[in-house]
DNA sequence: ATGGTTTCTCGACATCGTGTCAAAAACAAA
DNA sequence: TTTGTTTTTGACACGATGTCGAGAAACCAT
């Protein structure tokens, strides 16, 4: 996967080239593995797809996991990207439930709803081999995680200087994450959004020291 | 799969009785399921263990899937009959302190932990035909988590009949119950025994009203 | 006890998905 | 054109799910 990366940033292609785009493969077959699950997307489904024969794939990504991972890194970009963008104005509390409805639109996207695919991703980790849960696909996904909470906890200090707030940003960003992953679950529980949205709010409010109704 | 319940309860075995205890095949059947994941787990794994063919599974239960929810419900009940006994005694914040620490040590009992199988299983959902999540499986995990929602929530009536909560018990108990999910999921990303812990703590202080630090 | 009926058991089979491999095809460079 | 390398392509092996039918086993009735 790195080795790709590196062939693809330095140019190196000296003989024949690929009849296909890597990044187009890369969409086509996370929107898939969204939709269906990885569990339920099978190559075959995704070579169709992407009008690319199954063994390519193998060639080009190397397996089912490792094609996913590549997927899902360009899918984490992208949205800590309209995340960070989207945190940068406004008050605290609208910063926050700016945060929250990002969040909630995420996985109330699509339809049906495809719901959160970190979670999903990190409630899916088997072990590998005999002990251990599989090491890489779960530092790429905590990656995510562990860069959302920065971002909040940031956001959080920001607050505090103009007198926003007066917790611990740290703690209170490791509670909020926390409920937007409970936000992910419970999703796929009840599929309720008006419901997830209470949940926030009650949040924010916590959160922002005002006692929730 | 309710069939099969009614012919255990009514004791209806007219003809030749089964060679295989049925809940000591949902018991083993759970075990496998939980240590490497319902993927990861094949119907002849389970035949091995439980001294059984693979077709009387098929024949006894139907299916995979239908082999892991009454496993599930089994272990479900088992579950939610644990955190009633035990939230029965002390004040409301040593009720809440147990509720957490039954729901981390659940998902941390195993080595490696095996997380929380709830969770696991909704987050696993995939679309069944068409459109739409796989109705009944999502009814028998969603059971589950309105049932220790409605625990919480009783819980914090109680308390506030005794004047140690003054706020909103339905919505408290729903923030509550999504930051245990959320925990489930951190517990993946990050094993952070202590984390979680941290994060629990957190969560009751801002609960019962007072700063967290 | 014995026969008949029902159910369970067990092995064979079909199907699908993953992953591997070797040969063919296609392209760049000499 | 020739050489060398990579991609493509189809065939293959393997394992898992799920189905089916024949045979074995147990129970009821006579």
């Amino acid at each position: 996967m790195f080795l790709t990366l590196c062939q693809i940033l330095l140019e190196e292609q000296h003989l024949r080239p690929r009849e296909f785009d890597h990044d187009d493969v890369l969409r086509i077959a996370f929107d898939q593995f969204w939709r269906k699950g990885v569990r339920g997307t099978s190559l075959s489904d995704i070579a169709r797809d992407a009008g690319v024969q199954r063994g390519s794939l193998y060639n080009a990504f190397g397996s089912k996991e490792a094609l996913f991972l590549q997927a899902y890194e360009r899918y984490a970009g992208d949205y800590l990207l309209g995340l960070q963008k989207a945190l940068g104005t406004g008050s605290l509390r609208k910063r926050l439930t700016t945060f929250f409805e990002l969040t909630i639109a995420n996985f109330r996207s699509g339809s049906p709803p495809r719901g959160c695919p970190t979670t999903r991703g990190l409630m899916e980790l088997g072990a590998a081999e005999g002990e251990g849960l599989d090491e890489e696909a779960r530092q790429v996904f905590a990656s995510l995680v562990s860069r959302i909470t920065a971002l909040v906890q940031d956001t959080l200090s920001a607050g505090a200087r103009r007198g926003e707030f007066n917790g611990n940003p740290a703690v209170a960003a490791l509670h909020i994450i926390t409920v937007t992953r409970g936000l992910a679950v419970l999703e796929r529980a009840y599929g309720d959004e008006a419901q997830l949205r209470k949940i926030a709010a009650h949040t924010i409010d916590l959160v922002l020291d005002k006692k929730g109704g």
